[in-house]
DNA sequence: CGGGCAAAGCCTAAGCTTTGCCCGGTGCATTAGT
């Protein structure tokens, strides 16, 4: 039986009550029944849940939904079921009471295609699991759904490393991947990609720039004065808002300073326990709170049209996660403040949060343990073998496979011919261009907060897309001055024009090895090489010097 | 790396500065003990 648009027309109509799909979601929808995997950069609340809902329930498997966070894999798989009439989704997990799981597998596994289970959530934790898996592999899968799929590319091997092994699931099952996220830069994107070994994806990227979000950055020096600068901005601006803040104390002493001020404020971090923090999601999308002072635990799945401001107390520690943060405002398209309360010194906990450090003996002994094995070797082996918490072997695990000193586990691990001094090296090596990468990912930031030019200019380039025009909506283009006279700050306009190498090239540096080509800003090249990540570049000196050679495109 | 707190230091009693130390974000799963 061969499925059609039509038949996909028909189920989201009849199932889901969505009388016309968006060109967008047809689009990769059609590129999935083709057999295609699809990238779709989307911003939340624009139907993206629907791209992988509608051929999942009208294709004949399962669809195996990889996603975050418990919580959200329980909203999504009750908002199927409610529109379904039927149970056709089931979430997997250790809270799962065993009679549920089993129920669950046995949907999964019916027979009987008109109640079969159409839809399996499970965390990427209970994907690595050999048993799980393997029941996986026997079923009939329909698609892999990766859902929040930046987390592949932001999560490495320290905080949850069974991230980076999705890919072995999907080299087994060999069917077609949808990927989604709502803020991807190409370098992300590309990571993204690499990391779920998707073969020739349709990506679907859509614009990033988000026009009705002032951009603004208030500087500060004292730390105290930031603190009361951010508490009396927020308790002068109405309707629904964030702030972010770095750290939980932070967050809860804010959130009890507004209170005090009469504001309906609450905090929100990983260390409320689970109850509260409900209670806060809730509250702050029936419109019973009106400020949520949160950590970045606070943000995936927030889905309310109405935030009027996101005020950032303390730096990101990207721009990637900035633009994803204050990309939770004003989803309804109407004016919304961003602004961000900078001090030089909070980069010093972004940094240290950035800074990684490998055991080079512990990978050493554990690739000396995989290569003394006479036939490849299986996780849970290895867990007994090395004795290593799941988490620690996932993660060296993950920089030995990623560095090519063992194959790649679907089947077992095996090592490679090198010696295990040049393995642990090779190891230790890629946790380090890991850790430069995400230091200049917090340098770029800072450049960020630190720009004379047009911010939205600089945000956008950073995600490799041209605003020809200052936007008009940001400190820096309104700043008094700025506006007055026949643009005083383009002084170089003629640059513009005149750019060695195109956004996106590769290009190669003596010192820094290869890179791409991210944008360009105020005569400033950004490019981000493969193991030192952002480097800022003047255009001119690249020119005068030829300090950048361009690659030729791979075949 | 830097903020924040506690203890020590200063040098003559009560209060201020310096020194030393620890801590800091995201969630899964799992385990021990009620």
């Amino acid at each position: 039986m061969t499925i059609t648009l039509q038949d996909l027309q028909d189920t989201a109509a009849s199932t889901f009550g969505w009388d016309d799909l968006r060109p967008g979601q047809e689009r990769a929808m059609e590129a999935v029944l083709e057999g295609h995997s699809v990238l779709c950069v989307m911003p939340t609340g624009s139907g993206k849940s629907a791209i992988y809902q509608v051929p999942a329930m009208a294709l004949p498997g399962v669809a195996v939904v990889i996603s975050p966070l418990i919580a959200l894999q329980h909203d999504q798989a009750d908002s199927i079921n409610e529109s379904a009439g039927l149970a056709r989704a089931h979430v997997i997990n250790s809270g799962i009471r065993k009679s549920e799981l089993d129920a669950a597998w046995e949907a999964a596994e019916d027979g009987d295609e008109s109640t079969r289970a159409k839809f399996l959530f499970l965390a990427p934790e209970q994907v690595a699991r050999d048993d799980v898996a393997a029941r996986l592999r026997s079923l009939d899968v329909s698609l892999v759904v990766v859902d929040e799929a930046h987390c592949v590319s932001s999560w490495g091997h320290d905080f949850r490393p069974d991230y980076l092994q999705l890919g072995h699931l999907v080299r087994e099952l060999r069917v077609p991947v949808i990927a989604l996220t709502a803020t991807a830069s190409r370098p992300v994107q590309k990571e993204i990609v690499e990391r779920l070994h998707l073969k020739d994806p349709v990506v679907m990227a859509m614009g990033f720039d988000r026009p009705n979000i002032s951009l603004d950055v208030v500087q500060h020096v004292e730390g105290d004065e930031k603190q009361r600068a951010v508490r009396d901005q927020v308790l002068a601006l109405a309707g629904p808002g964030l702030v972010y803040v770095a750290t939980k104390k932070a967050a809860d002493t804010l959130a009890a300073e507004l209170q005090e001020h009469g504001r309906r404020a609450d905090a929100y971090h990983a260390g409320r326990r689970k109850k509260e923090r409900e209670a806060v999601h809730e509250g702050f999308l029936d419109g019973t709170i009106d400020v949520v002072v949160a950590t970045t635990a606070f943000g995936m799945g927030i889905d309310k049209p109405d935030v009027r401001f996101v005020i950032h107390a303390d730096i990101s520690d990207s721009l990637d996660s900035y633009y994803q943060e204050i990309g939770r405002g004003g989803r309804d398209g109407l004016d919304t403040q961003a602004v961000l309360h900078y001090r030089p010194e909070d980069l010093s906990l972004r940094r240290f949060f950035a800074a990684k450090s490998v055991n080079r003996n512990q990978v050493r002994d554990l690739f000396v343990l995989i290569a003394a094995q006479d036939k490849p070797v299986k996780m849970k082996k290895l867990k007994e073998l090395s004795g290593l918490s799941p988490r620690t072997l996932t993660g060296l695990l993950n920089l030995l496979e990623t560095s090519e000193s063992i194959g790649d586990g679907v089947k077992g691990y095996r090592a490679r011919k090198v010696s295990a001094d040049e393995a642990a090296a090779r190891a230790v090596e890629q946790a380090e261009n890991r850790e430069r990468i995400d230091q200049s990912r917090v340098e770029m930031a800072r450049r960020y907060a630190e720009t004379k030019g047009c911010r939205r200019q600089f945000l956008l380039s950073y995600f490799g897309e041209d605003l020809p025009e200052p936007c008009g909506n940001c400190d820096n283009c309104t700043r008094e001055g700025a506006a007055a006279g026949p643009e005083p700050a383009e002084a170089t306009p003629a640059a513009e024009h005149d750019v060695p190498f195109e956004v996106d090239a590769t290009v190669e540096h003596p010192e820094w090895g290869r890179g791409t080509v991210m944008g360009y800003e105020e005569g400033i090249i950004t490019v981000l090489f493969d193991s030192v990540g952002y480097k800022t570049l003047s255009v001119e000196l690249v020119m005068e010097k030829d300090l950048l050679a361009a690659v030729p495109p791979e075949r």
